[in-house]
DNA sequence: TTTATGGCTGTCA
DNA sequence: ATGACAGCCATAA
């Protein structure tokens, strides 16, 4: 058990083509103040667990640099794929796409 | 126990 | 808009 469990659950609720911020992440599960923790639990993520670590995105819509090189390509290219679009800034239109937890896709 | 290190965020210049 | 600083706080050493 550890606290990065809450935070797994609900990255993984996160649907296809949407994003969330670490913070959004850390306020849902009543951490506010745990948005680091929450990208620490994500960098944890194990490749076995099916974890879309790659829909967890900074406040700015960017995506965050890690630790492992050319992590951050990936994650892009794993969003495109999911229909998310960046913009000439590399970042995502969090107006648009970032996800609502109670609410569905338009 | 204390230090160091972060896939962050908000505020200020 | 970008860049620098300071809080936040769990994990690892």
């Amino acid at each position: 058990m550890s606290s990065y469990d809450a935070i797994y659950s609900l990255v993984t609720d996160i649907p296809m083509g949407k994003v969330a911020t670490y913070g959004q992440i850390a306020q849902l599960i009543g951490q506010p103040r745990h948005a680091r923790q929450v990208g620490y639990a994500l960098a944890a993520t194990p490749d076995d667990l099916e974890i879309p670590w790659h829909r967890v995105v900074n406040a700015s819509g960017e995506v965050s640099r890690r630790s492992e090189p050319g992590g951050d390509e990936l994650q892009r290219s794993l969003l495109e794929g999911e229909g998310v679009v960046f913009d000439e800034r590399d970042r995502v239109c969090l107006s648009r796409f970032q996800w609502q937890r109670w609410s569905e896709d338009a």
